[in-house]
RNA sequence: GGCGGCGUAGCUCAGAGGUAGAGCAAGCGGCUCAUAAUCGCUGUGUCGGUGGUUCGAGUCCACCCGCCGCUACCA
């Protein structure tokens, strides 16, 4: 099971968004299927390459490498903090990368799918370097505006082409640009095109968003495209490119950066001492894989990389893209909310993971822009996670300590009720199972609270607080049914939140991990001294006045 | 402009041809073990609009309105 998440680019940390549109659909995806017994490999890094790495560069003066290096630190203490579980964040910027990179490359050129071409494109004679098409500024042909870029006008939309511009000039030095012909490479996409048109119409399962829009994209006609380009921050070609001037070309960044999930692969088995390790998750027909991306990122993940990987090889391609869509916050619109601009570690000085994690699982944008507000996020923690599962734990170990001194109750005869609850808890981690298979992350955290609903319903008509005072057997037997459907629960609740099923897990003294334990309820042993429990979760209140 | 997604209860969302659903919020009641927690009951809707197909349409078709995204050298 390879779980592949979106590279985040180098320049800045990660917002709400991008957690809930990736990370954390992927890290419940993989926590999942570690607990059922698969072996997962979950795999991300930054993205060092892309334009805005080198704009920030640019701004401060340093090397993009130093911006880069300086982030992914950072990158790896967010994750930590969030508790997404990669297996391994790693960047672009290494050798390993670089070779792998060539590999695919290589692949292509073998099977007759790369080309090189001359075409014309504006050089900056001052800067004495090529433009890439946004930092060429000029009149729009279409509406007259004069600060149009060259791949799109601002002011009216429209896409363009840099020759259409009117009056063109540099954005470095304001230098009229010229055009001079240079050489790329060209991956024919016009020949994969109807191998990947076939193998899009073989998929199922997948979202419709994903799949009507990337069959759409390709039934339209796949043109060919420059996997190289001229600058100099990239991957650079190899020795053996066959184009003119190589040293002061790259690879152009949206070729590379999908590749980044195989490398990283690749970079995660030469780690565990393994070297082929990665085979595993690549080759092996029946290994699966899922690219967890925002919906901005189908087409490269939809339609390019499985190109890329039909036209150089052999390798598994997607099992599935279940691409998110958007999470917008009207926060963002408020100048009091909390959510204005705040990077997801923001909301750690609030939230605790648990609860964080939970707020967004609720309103994953699995299909529609889910537009959240503090006060949503907030009242879901604290209605929801914390009244219902957290308070549930809480009472019920409360009464086991009080009457029975922490220990798990020998039971007596169970009754129907006591045999139904069980029932109801194995039928909703079952359901919830097959949900995340599905990757219905949101119907499947349902799936977990309805559980917990169902034994609080429970308790309250087995009343043990007032048979304690009637019937020791039957409040033992009742607490032992509770104890034994709420370390069912901590299961079905693990994915979600981590943190505080690892608390459950020890305070039921479980002397495995969940991890590899099963999907299934873990029975909990009459005698077993229960560790001394504390509320799972605390209320969130915001604060009053935000700066 | 073209393409794709979406528009269902106050809020967040399920439902895809056969008497409109869940959670939260609201109202009423029960309980008092528990983090003023919990459990039960109740109400809620021109299912974006118009027209059509059908015995019957949130559900299929056409057109329209609104929001979001993509439109190919940022990934």
């Amino acid at each position: 099971m390879l779980v592949a998440v979106a590279w985040p680019y180098a320049n800045g940390l990660s917002h709400l968004g991008h957690i809930a549109g990736a990370y954390l659909p992927a890290d419940i995806f993989a926590r999942y299927h570690r607990i059922a017994g698969n072996r997962v490999l979950m795999v991300s890094g930054t993205d060092a390459h892309g334009t805005p790495i080198t704009v920030l560069a640019d701004q401060e003066g340093v090397t993009p490498a130093v911006i880069v290096e300086r982030f992914n630190p950072r990158f790896h203490e967010q994750w930590d903090r969030l508790g997404i579980s990669f297996d391994l964040f790693t960047t672009t910027m290494t050798d390993n990368h670089r070779e792998v990179t060539w590999e695919i490359l290589r692949g292509l050129r073998d099977n007759g799918y790369l080309e090189a071409r001359t075409t014309d494109q504006f050089y900056d004679p001052v800067a004495a370097r090529f433009l890439p098409d946004r930092y060429v500024e000029g009149t729009c042909p279409n509406c007259g505006a004069d600060n149009a870029r060259g791949d799109q006008c601002d002011t009216c939309g429209k896409t363009l082409d840099p020759v259409d511009l009117v009056d063109p000039r540099s954005k470095l030095t304001g230098a009229t640009p010229e055009q001079r012909p240079t050489e790329h490479h060209f991956i024919l996409l016009s020949k994969l095109q109807e191998d990947v048109r076939t193998w899009l119409e073989g998929r199922e399962g997948w979202r419709n968003h994903v799949i009507n829009w990337a069959l759409g994209f390709v039934k339209e006609g796949l043109h060919d495209r420059a996997i190289t380009r001229d600058l100099s921050w990239g991957v650079p070609l190899p020795p053996d490119a066959g184009l003119d001037a190589p040293n002061d070309k790259r690879i152009y960044v949206w070729f590379e950066a999908v590749i980044g999930y195989l490398s990283a692969s690749k970079e995660w088995a030469q780690r565990q001492g393994d070297p082929e390790a990665w085979r595993a998750w690549w080759e092996d027909p029946s290994a699966e894989s899922y690219y967890f991306v925002g919906k901005d990122n189908i087409p490269f993940h939809a339609v390019y990389w499985p190109a890329q990987l039909m036209g150089s090889g052999e390798l598994n391609l997607p099992t599935n893209v279940p691409a998110n869509q958007y999470v917008t916050f009207k926060g963002a619109k408020a100048s009091k909310s909390f959510g204005v601009g705040r990077a997801a570690l923001d909301y750690l000085e609030i939230f605790e993971p648990d609860a964080l994690r939970y707020g967004l699982a609720t309103n994953l944008p699995e299909y529609n822009d889910v537009d959240l507000t503090d006060e949503e996020l907030v009242r879901r923690v604290n209605d929801e996670l914390v009244a219902t599962w957290g308070n549930l734990v809480n009472r019920v170990f409360a009464m086991t300590s009080k009457n029975l001194g922490g220990v798990v109750p020998e039971p007596g005869t169970f009754e129907d009720r006591d045999r139904e609850l069980l029932a109801t808890i194995d039928a909703h981690l079952a359901e919830e199972g097959a949900l995340l298979e599905q990757v219905e992350l949101r119907r499947a955290l349902k799936e977990a609270m309805s559980g917990a609903q169902a034994v609080n319903g429970y308790l309250n008509a087995m009343a043990p607080w007032k048979t304690a005072k009637t019937d020791a057997e039957r409040t033992a037997t009742t607490l032992y049914v509770a104890l034994q459907a709420i370390a069912g629960l901590t299961t079905a609740f693990a994915p979600f939140v981590p943190f505080a099923s690892a608390s459950l897990a020890d305070w039921f003294g479980f002397t495995t991990p969940l991890e590899g334990g099963g999907w299934a309820r873990r029975e909990v042993a009459p005698g077993t001294q229960l560790g001394a429990a504390a509320p799972l979760f605390a209320k969130v209140e915001l604060p009053d006045n935000p700066a």
